[in-house]
DNA sequence: AACCTACTTTATAATGATTCTAAAGTAGTG
DNA sequence: CACTACTTTAGAATCATTATAAAGTAGGTT
């Protein structure tokens, strides 16, 4: 639960001066209980229905870029046409259902730890995903 | 190191006639001493200057994802906007860099077993992928 | 409150990967 | 050799994403 001063102050600090837009697109973003998996047209479509604003996608784009460059947001790697997103930055992995193209998150201990035995000279370690593709039975 | 019949082979259990461009195709992808990553445009871009047959990007795609299908290609997960490819079809994970947009290949003991201590009912694991995004240092 | 300037929004065009289409070519069987 | 189903191909279509440039707005300054 955050409130319009949050969200302000995470546009800030992303370098972009809060909007209307702008503010619209936070409240869809992280004014939920449970964190939220989504890719750009889930975020338009919701935006569509939910505010009264009209919002272009270029606005969603480059918002959405802007906070996952400050952080705020994830990229997911998935092999897909689209860029899936996740508000919970903090280290995680993933189920993805291939039958219904959903992000599930998985907590840490339901993976353990993955100890990693080989370095690269000359390389930083970026981050390490953990992705399990599932899907329905049927 | 493979020869035309076991490419043949290949192509017919992929449900595909042996022509001269799958051949080459074929030779792009497995007459390697290493295993092969790889995007579509990269492998037209070998069977042009490889070969001296003209292969449309339309039979690349076509043969390239009725491997996949068949499982003597792997897709691998990550967030570009092209899809990756390994010809080494096993079990393992990757590290992809981010400087170079190149993957590499880890071997299991590398990363340690995965185990999974979450189960979701009604869905089947279809794979487990590990990938360690790196950054060279500079 | 009016003013100014840099940052924004927006519709639209451009790009790039992938898929589709339909006409011309070829493999494999009889 | 003939026939049919499968292929190849160039080009068009699609879809996500990025770029463009004109009109709008935020926020500091008078």
């Amino acid at each position: 639960m955050e409130n319009k001063d949050t969200f302000v102050k995470k546009l800030r600090s992303s370098g972009l001066r809060p909007t209307r837009q702008r503010i619209e697109i936070c409240k869809a973003l992280y004014d939920r209980k449970k964190t939220f998996h989504f890719t750009i047209s889930d975020l338009a479509k919701i935006l569509k229905s939910k505010s009264n604003e009209k919002i272009s996608l270029a606005t969603i784009y480059n918002t959405v870029s802007a906070f996952k460059n400050r952080n705020y947001l994830k990229e997911i790697s998935i092999n897909s046409n689209k860029s899936y997103f996740d508000t919970n930055v903090s280290n995680h992995h993933h189920f993805f259902n291939e039958s219904t193209d959903e992000l599930i998150d998985l907590k840490n201990e339901d993976v353990g730890n993955i100890k990693l035995k080989k370095k690269i000279p000359g390389k930083k370690i970026k981050s390490v995903e953990v992705l399990i593709k599932i899907q329905n039975n049927n």
